[in-house]
Formats: structure tokens, C-alpha cells, sequence
DNA sequence: TATTGTTATACTCTATAACTATA
DNA sequence: TATAGTTATAGAGTATAACAATA
């Protein structure tokens, strides 16, 4: 059974009034950014079909599949019993197909179908305009180094 | 009745290959780092018996207390049925009193006790720590034009 | 025996609705 | 009527345990 939550979320971002004694915490600032930019790229994603989660999913799948529920899964970082729902979804509108391996009769294969990919590029094109809005505040110069400095926090 | 739920997360932020494909995305970088950031945070703070929900509630309490649970909830952004557990478990370990207000007795002050204050001040202790060995791969400068770039985006 | 996909189940987090006592 | 604190409840998200089919 597929998961139809698909509630729309309160604008946490806004909701309450910053306390001072934690503006200057890593931990405060990371959350509250990480939070007011994902609802952002949910809101963008959701005519689409798509959120966030999926939308990683079907990234995966197009760049390195066909890829096995298992396989995804542990890209993902996430229980393959959750990756049911995920794909049962992505399946459901028409985004994904399961076939089953030929050489291992246990796993699927997970093909992005014509239509998969045809949301995918405007997905991409809705997240890096998201993306954008969202950086807007930073001159070019500060948005490289924003990235830069998170990709370095980890993957070093 | 207060939660007690306490259980150790996996480590989210090692148990995934890193995908390729969203390694350059805002959204991936800024969830991936939170969520590594605040796995440390809690472990630095759980020997002293709190979360980061309940560090940042006794912070603003040590600030700009007494508060109400309904004022100290806004300030939170989270709901004032949540704040009563929050409550429940500060004042558990003694960190906070809840004193009937004189000027308005369905309300409580929430107070916080001297060992409030004493784990308070040890908390912040873990947390900076925590902060700087996170931060460890970056240069003094790039850690402040981090801070601040994420402060304008929140703040502006 | 181990693994893939699946279901049933349980746990965490959080919010809504409804209650009480005060205002 | 409205608000502070509380409880019961429900929903969303995610994990663990157990199972069938296959390796």
C-alpha cells in the first residue's frame, strides 16, 4: 500500500519569533535554514508529484540505474520496508517501473519510465530556481562558498 | 507523564554511500550537515541528561525567564501540548520549577533551578566544543563567513 | 543460510480536539 | 468568551521482526 500523506506542512520558518540566545548557535542555524529551505523545495516539487525524498530517489535511478529496492535503499540512506512505499509512489504516477531481474528473480529492477524523466527535468529545473530564490540574499561569491564550505564539512 | 524515549540514532551521516548526483545540491548539503551536526550535539549532551530541545528551552529560560509554558512554546515554534513533556522531563531532573503565577494562576513561571544552571553552563560548554570539532576542517575565516551567511539567509 | 521484497507492528514526534480552571 | 495547562487521540514518518520466494 502506498503512502498518501501529502499534508502541507505549517511555514515552520516563520512561525515563531527568533530567540536571540541561539541566532549565533551552528546547530539553531542549520536546522532552521535546513527546515525553511525544504519546505520551499517541497512547496515547488508538489504539482509535480514529487517530494523531496522522491525526488532524490528518481535522481539516483536515472544517473546509476536500474538500480534494486536494496540498492536504492542504501543510497538513500534509508530501510529498504520504507523504500516500499517510496517506490510504490513513484510507481503509482507512473514515474518508475518494476521489473523483476532476470538474474536474480528475488529483485527488481527499477526503470525510470519516458514520463519519469520527463518530471524529473522540470523537477531540476523547479529545485535550481528554488535553489536561487533561496540564495538570493548572498552575492554569487558568498553562495560558492556556502557550498563549498558544507561539502567540505562533509566529505572530508 | 513525561517521554522517555532517549534511544540512540544510527549514524545517519555514515551509513550511506554519498550520492553523486546531489552531493552539489543546497537542499542534500544543508540536510546532511544538519543532521551529522546535531547526532553529535546529542551525544555530547545526553551524559548530561539532555536534547537539543531541551538545551535550547533551558537557554532561553536562563536569558529571558521566567516564562510561561505557552510564551516559552512560541518562542520554541512548537506546540504548547509538546511543551508540557518538554516541562515535565526539565523539571524530572530538577533542571526547573514550575511556580503557580501570582498574577495570573492558570499560568505557571517556569524558574530555573541552580542545577538547571549548573547543567546549563556545562551544556554550552559540550555544545561549543561540539561546534568546533565540526567545524574543525575550515579555516577561522570560512567558520565565520559560514555563521553569517546562514544568519543572513535566516535573518533577512 | 543469506538476501529481496513485503507486511504487520511498534515507536517517536508532533499536532488537533476537548476538558478544567482561571481570566 | 478567551486563555493556560492538560489529556486523549490521531497522523506521519520510520524502524524492527517475521515471512515467502529465491539465491
Amino acid at each position: 500500500m502506498a503512502n498518501e500523506p501529502r499534508v502541507p506542512e505549517k511555514d515552520v520558518a516563520s512561525r515563531e519569533t527568533p530567540p536571540r540566545e541561539l541566532a549565533d548557535r551552528l546547530g539553531y542555524l542549520l536546522g532552521r535554514t535546513h527546515l525553511a529551505h525544504r519546505e520551499r523545495a517541497d512547496e515547488a516539487l508538489q504539482p509535480l508529484g514529487l517530494r523531496v525524498k522522491e525526488f532524490g530517489a528518481l535522481l539516483i535511478l536515472t544517473k546509476d540505474g536500474p538500480l534494486s529496492q536494496c540498492a536504492l535503499a542504501a543510497r538513500q540512506g534509508i530501510d529498504r520496508t520504507t523504500m516500499v512505499g517510496l517506490v510504490d509512489e513513484l510507481e503509482g504516477h507512473g514515474f518508475v517501473e518494476r521489473r523483476r531481474s532476470r538474474n536474480d528473480r528475488r529483485a527488481y529492477e527499477l526503470h525510470v519510465t519516458a514520463k519519469g524523466r520527463r518530471v524529473l527535468k522540470r523537477a531540476i529545473e523547479a529545485t535550481v530556481r528554488t535553489e536561487k530564490e533561496f540564495l538570493q540574499p548572498l552575492s554569487a561569491k558568498e553562495r560558492r562558498q556556502l557550498k563549498q564550505s558544507l561539502q567540505r564539512l562533509l566529505f572530508i
